[in-house]
DNA sequence: CCAACATACGGAACGTTGTTCCGTTTGCCA
DNA sequence: TGGCAAACGGAACAACGTTCCGTATGTTGG
């Protein structure tokens, strides 16, 4: 359990518990208001102060990783499983993208943190982009091996304009974020 | 009846006036600051109080339709125009959505705005598309029976759509809004 | 088991921004 | 010019993020 040489002590275990408190009073917080919701709800959630939230997590962008962090990884991990088990490399990519949506939508008010340029959204923007650009990179680089797209299509804006795609998405029944997202990936076909 | 022919009376000269000073002012704070820039800085700017710009503009979509309300009209207006000068309806359709493309991204924090579903934000929703709407739908069914783009498109959700993608454009020099929407464009076509 | 100390806690307090409200001022017309 | 409706200004309140420090408590050495 000593992580070996480090001088890191055991937490108190006060601290422990308001930790995971915090982090299931911000899951049912986030389910209910949106990543947005006002920092004392989640405090008042989970029987805390507001001290003690900002200890645990400085930032929003904090909390927000530390909830959907299981979440990501999965996505994450899709990726090259998707390539392998597809008809071809641009079916693994519409898949992937897919799932990457299906999550965004679901949790209110995400693409838009993710979009945001506020400093203290830096570390949702560098987590999500470090654990899922290198894997839609791959299923790009495959697809364009295979000819399917034309080359070139850089991961990062394309991961970046399917999440602006889906900021709103789940407030507006007019509005289909897959559909769009489905013509984005029809127009990386070559023709 | 009594109120009928036109009734409005004529406003006061310092009411005239702080009106267009409030819309000057809100038009180089928006420039310089965004659309999301503090009530209080627009009031300083023109040299009012608070007081003057709620009464003159009850909420921040007010005053922004009327900033940029000519330049929707011009980007209206150019629709028939490019269908008549264009090659073909496929080609009017990219270049007007560039023309859009190319209003919202100059302008800081407007695409924002314009999806999000703040209540103090309906008026700007609604004159964007009652003005916009019509013109997209006209380009997309010339498209469609030209057989250049599948039909069944729909027109509100193009720009939704493309008014996402223009999110954060300007301030992410990794992200082209431009290349995003052309790959949009590019997925409409019937292959 | 207890004391002493580092750790962690709670929430008051402050800054920013949106919005309302009302006492005061001012343009306009008779 | 007098009077009044129209318009003004900004104080005041609410919501929220963030900081800070006096207080409480878990932990550990004796």
């Amino acid at each position: 359990m000593a992580d070996g040489g480090s001088p890191a002590r055991r937490k108190r275990a006060d601290a422990r518990r308001n930790k995971e408190a915090l982090l299931d009073a911000a899951a049912a917080a986030f389910v209910a208001s949106g990543v947005d919701v006002p920092v004392r709800d989640i405090a008042a959630r989970a029987g805390v102060g507001l001290g003690t939230i900002y200890r645990h997590f400085p930032t929003r962008a904090d909390l927000i990783v530390a909830v959907y962090r299981h979440q990501v990884e999965a996505c994450a991990e899709a990726g090259p499983a998707l390539l392998a088990d597809s008809d071809t490399p641009h079916a693994a990519l519409a898949r992937w993208i897919d799932l990457f949506v299906d999550f965004l939508v679901t949790k209110h008010g995400l693409a838009e943190a993710l979009r945001s340029d506020d400093a203290s959204f830096a570390a949702l923007h560098a987590y999500f982009l470090d654990r899922l650009v290198p894997v839609c990179a791959e299923l790009l680089d495959a697809a364009a091996a295979a000819g399917e797209i034309f080359p070139g299509m850089d991961a990062y804006e394309l991961l970046r304009g399917v999440g602006n795609l889906c900021i709103g998405a789940d407030s507006d029944p007019r509005y289909d974020a897959r559909r769009m997202v489905g013509l984005v990936i029809a127009g990386l076909r070559v023709r």
